[in-house]
DNA sequence: AGGCTCCTTCCGTCAGGCGGAAGGGGAGCC
DNA sequence: GGCTCCCCTTCCGCCTGACGGAAGGAGCCT
């Protein structure tokens, strides 16, 4: 969607209101999951750039190793890009303090299980470790969805401060499937359910043959860092038992970045 | 080390012949594993850019959400930017078809297990999992070697075209340790050993107490992509016994990868 | 061959990036 | 308190280098 105002009347051409860097950012925010390899026009045009534009912003980015051009001459996601995105707290840092927790909380269920943070009212997806038997789930490394919907969401939307709570509360919420929840008043429940037993239950919100079980993991200080979950068939699911493992290793995670039980 | 030529003489201040896109992504290659957080004016130092150029830029960034900045005022990768990067082929993706295999490696070793990708004439870590009790090792996600010294690089380096050999051995080696191989013909030798067993062992030539062993990995159509390794104290290696489980390791990440054994 | 799409190079114009200057704000020191 | 130092932010005029139209090349399909 959004291929909009390209439109151009008469005029001499509305001046573009972008400034030269943020041009090569929208380059690499052409890239996404349903768009991991473009062409020269493809990134022009998911991009909103001239061609010729885009040729040299593409050129520059690629020279930098920003993006790779195999020799069909499509462009990826360069690996020096990686390496420097390497160094974000909240990713590969977050990542390798928590996969000890991960892989313990995997061998106890062996189920889906994922790490997540809150961006804006999104949550991202850190790491997934998928089980060879587990359910299909629709999050890969690098997703994002919104933080009502689910179990690492709900998770992060409990524990969040009061103003954001009122913000998605306020905000048109987007189902999913049937079960997703939709009402603020029965959202506001949910998240007062997860506050009480210290885990979130996500039912059929994203796909309607998973359940998740959801846990918040603190930083040193008390703060909000991220939420660990573990995604099972709704048919088999038993959140009663689930829960106190989640808890155990989102307890563990949050130990490990320093936070301390008062 | 590099503060170099900011030295300006009476002339009215030499043009940068860098362009805006250039300016854009040395802002990000300011960041590096030692060099996680920055302030501003440490950003506009590493760039070589003036305070209010690195200021316009890092804003754009931030506001973009390629930075982060905390209440410090100190500048980091931010998520966004991590988001994008996940998309890198050779990174996440790559990542996530290797990692039970590697698991399987650390389950029969419990040392710590390293996979790579050659990036120019570097290897780049995409994976480390680190035993509790495995040896210290330097090398983190997203850290990069010469490819004549690490285990993995060995690996590549073996199977790598003959011109991109011929230019490692015509080069200069640099030396970590005692034991690191800088004599061409010996690192020659090392490579055919490489070929002729299916393995690369380095020993001592990072730190002084370990040794590697490494395989490569190919993907679909035999081209290489990657390479696993074991890291071992090194009075405690055995090559012999660990060459033929990192072999396995390797085929395993090949397969799942689409490559067929002729 | 012809027509199509996608890519690359060239170059003149003018908008917008650059950076000097000035001022705010906080931490540390006397 | 008053001082200094450092880091950050905003403002604004000049000049440069980014932009994009135009033209042409390289495949690919019919």
């Amino acid at each position: 969607m959004a291929t909009a105002d390209q439109g151009r009347r008469g005029g001499p051409a509305a001046p573009d209101p972008r400034s030269a860097a943020d041009r090569l950012l929208d380059v690499l925010g052409a890239f996404d999951q349903d768009n991991q390899a473009l062409t020269l026009t493809a990134v022009a045009r998911r991009a909103g750039l001239r061609l010729t534009t885009a040729h040299r912003l593409v050129g520059t980015l690629t020279r930098w190793g920003a993006l790779e051009r195999d020799q069909a001459g499509v462009y990826r996601i360069g690996l020096r890009l990686w390496e420097t995105a390497a160094l974000a707290p909240r990713g590969v840092v977050l990542r390798q303090a928590a996969m000890p927790y991960l892989e313990d909380l995997y061998e106890a269920t062996h189920e889906n299980v994922h790490l997540a943070v809150r961006d804006g009212t999104d949550v991202v997806y850190i790491e997934r470790i998928s089980g060879r038997s587990a359910v299909g789930v629709r999050s890969q490394v690098g997703a994002r969805w919104p933080l009502h919907a689910t179990g690492v969401g709900l998770a992060l939307l409990a524990h969040a401060e009061a103003d954001l709570q009122e913000q998605v509360l306020g905000a048109p919420l987007a189902a999913f499937t049937p079960y997703t929840v939709t009402d603020p008043a029965r959202l506001r429940r949910l998240l007062a359910e997860a506050r009480r037993t210290g885990y979130a239950v996500s039912d059929r919100q994203i796909t309607d043959d998973a359940v998740s079980v959801a846990a918040a993991v603190f930083g040193a200080g008390g703060a909000l860092v991220a939420a660990v979950s573990v995604v099972v068939h709704a048919e088999d699911a038993h959140p009663r038992q689930l829960g106190p493992a989640v808890r155990v290793a989102a307890r563990g995670i949050s130990r490990a970045l320093g936070w301390q039980p008062r």
